[in-house]
DNA sequence: TAGTTTTGTGTTAACGTACACATTTTTTTC
DNA sequence: GAAAAAAATGTGTACGTTAACACAAAACTA
């Protein structure tokens, strides 16, 4: 079946009856054409339906773009391994193309090294950027500068609030509801719900409050019979300390934790003796293993891969295929129990 | 942006010392090549890590490949509308690409249709076929056909039992388990939960057995204080003579909906004025409202729109970049309630 | 040894786009 | 109305891959 090619410019040149050059002058809009050969090649161009083809495009448009990437070092905070795949995985996709990326990455608990790694990332003047916002002041600065140096750039995971220019990520506040409404299925009033935030600093406060005021939300508009306490712990006091949480809240029944350290909320609780409703964030291992044993009722995952692979794969579209560079694509709110995570690993 | 480009078939044919004609005979097999020629080009991309580019190949390679779709009418059953919608966007996304496809419809209640339209597809000789084989026996028959005649062909949503070649769906029998584990945690034992198979024609059985069975292994492996039952009814029984389901076993606490009729079931039990849980399939407006509302607690996302355009997808792919089918790809089971749908559409 | 086939090799023309450059046509100037 | 300047248009080449083609050298025939 040899159905009809697509046209091409020179499918306008012909019907227009003028060259390719004149053809191609009025598509990049670069003058030097009579108004008449402009309006017969208009008219050409509407009837035939002309769309350029990509792939001509960027063979012809033969430069070498640079991406750097930087985001937060996944030894320090193994949440962020799976990002690594993610770019890991679209490198590989794209690797007969030009492209030059490269990887960088951040102290999760440091803004300082934020910057500097950012500062080293300036001066390169790459044509494009994909980073992790974590810091709020520290980003919307670096955001700043890449947009005076005409730098594309897209974040995810956290978004940046001041300047958002292209963002993945998740409705963090929608994630917030999702949790509560869980925990309302699975205790029942009256009775005290925890929100928890683990973090060794406490940076990234904006994500982890937006997560609590979707949670409260919940139980404040049609769930008035719940009391909802927040804790905000370090990684250390959870392990060590949390028996005086619980000696001095005894009828909490639920525990929502912000982060991925879900597990050693589990962990903890289980130390103690107690069954409790574990809701959390994240597929990590230890995470998966207390879903597995049911100390963990149910995780949020926030497909930090998907978000890193979307991100970056955006950026390229534009670079390679000039497609339009989406200004906020959010990702669904996946719900993960002890069986379909196996659908998700 | 002046870092080193991509090596291409120039440079092999340089660092070998021979022409660019004799690198691309070695790289295709066609033979022509002396022995000695053989081992110097090979050695050169060896040292050079030659990948082709895909972009100058298929600008090359200028076919118009024909790919047919066959799915089921969404104007019978609403759960393929979805289907519909990824196709359009990947058609739109390839536009500029010399693909001709071609749109074609069964009816999911008629084996005729789907044998008359696969028939009528295959007189036109297309370069590959995506379709859902919701028929055991004929799609297995069309399979065959379609392997004969070398034509490529991948299927969603349901599998062909007997020849799987390139297959997107998901794990049904995890799916069963999933549906039987948010069950669990909803209604306590001990206590009767029934699994209900809604379907004008009992076609399309298998897929809705392995849910069952899904389903039923959950509660016999680790739950056996459980009692599963299971009625396959017709819609409009559902509709009608419900009520009398209820008052055989009035010990029903739970129902498990293995099909997208979830909501039928919902506003039968809502019309008696009973409240109970029911956990089904699919995000159909009828279902979400019924979700939203509090008749339906959970649902089971298939993911139509993705199926339909990762497969295709795929297809498109490998026609056109040559990149290598995937036999089997799993979706993960996605977990919907009333806060979560929202990211979902 | 001349004639024929086989085998190895390099050259070249596409594919569609984009842009520099050459060439033609029109307009301006004196 | 001829020369110069400006504007409009056409031509050629490159991007990387592919395959048909041309041509030479070697290997066979008779």
């Amino acid at each position: 079946m040899r159905m009809k090619k697509n046209t091409t410019i020179k499918d306008i040149a012909k019907l227009a009856g003028v060259s390719i050059g004149t053809v191609d002058r009025v598509l990049h809009k670069r003058g030097r054409v009579s108004e008449k050969a402009l309006n017969k090649v208009n008219e050409a161009l509407k009837e035939l339906q002309y769309t350029p083809n990509p792939i001509a495009r960027s063979l012809r448009n033969n430069v070498v773009h640079t991406i750097q990437i930087l985001i937060p070092d996944p030894k320090k905070d193994p949440y962020w391994s799976p990002c690594m795949e993610g770019v890991h995985e679209l490198m590989e996709e794209f690797a007969a193309f030009d492209l030059d990326f490269s990887l960088h990455t951040y102290d999760p608990s440091k803004p300082r090294s934020f910057t500097t790694m950012g500062n080293k990332i300036l001066d390169q003047e790459p044509d494009a950027l994909l980073f992790v916002p974590l810091f709020g002041r520290e980003s919307t600065l670096l955001q700043q500068k890449l947009f005076e140096r005409n730098i594309l750039s897209t974040t995810f995971n956290s978004p940046v609030w001041d300047h958002v220019h292209h963002h993945v990520g998740q409705d963090l506040f929608l994630s917030g509801k999702v949790g509560a409404k869980l925990v309302s299925d699975l205790v029942k009033p009256p009775c005290q719900v925890a929100v928890i935030h683990v973090e060794e600093t406490f940076n990234n406060a904006a994500h982890m409050q937006e997560k609590e005021n979707g949670f409260r939300s919940f139980f404040e508009e049609s769930h008035p019979d719940y009391e909802v306490l927040t804790f905000t712990l370090k990684s250390l006091e959870v392990r060590n300390n949390f028996d005086r949480v619980m000696r001095e809240h005894p009828k909490l029944e639920a525990f929502f934790v912000t982060t991925s350290r879900t597990y050693e909320v589990a962990e903890s609780l289980h130390g103690l003796g107690v069954t409790k409703t574990v809701i959390g964030y994240d597929l990590l291992h230890e995470n998966i293993k207390c879903l597995e044993n049911g100390q963990i009722q149910f995780l949020i995952h926030q497909a930090p891969k998907q978000q890193a692979y979307l991100s970056l794969r955006s950026l390229v579209d534009n670079l390679l295929f000039n497609k339009e560079l989406p200004q906020i694509k959010l990702l669904p709110i996946d719900i993960i129990n002890a069986e379909n995570v196996k659908s998700y690993i």
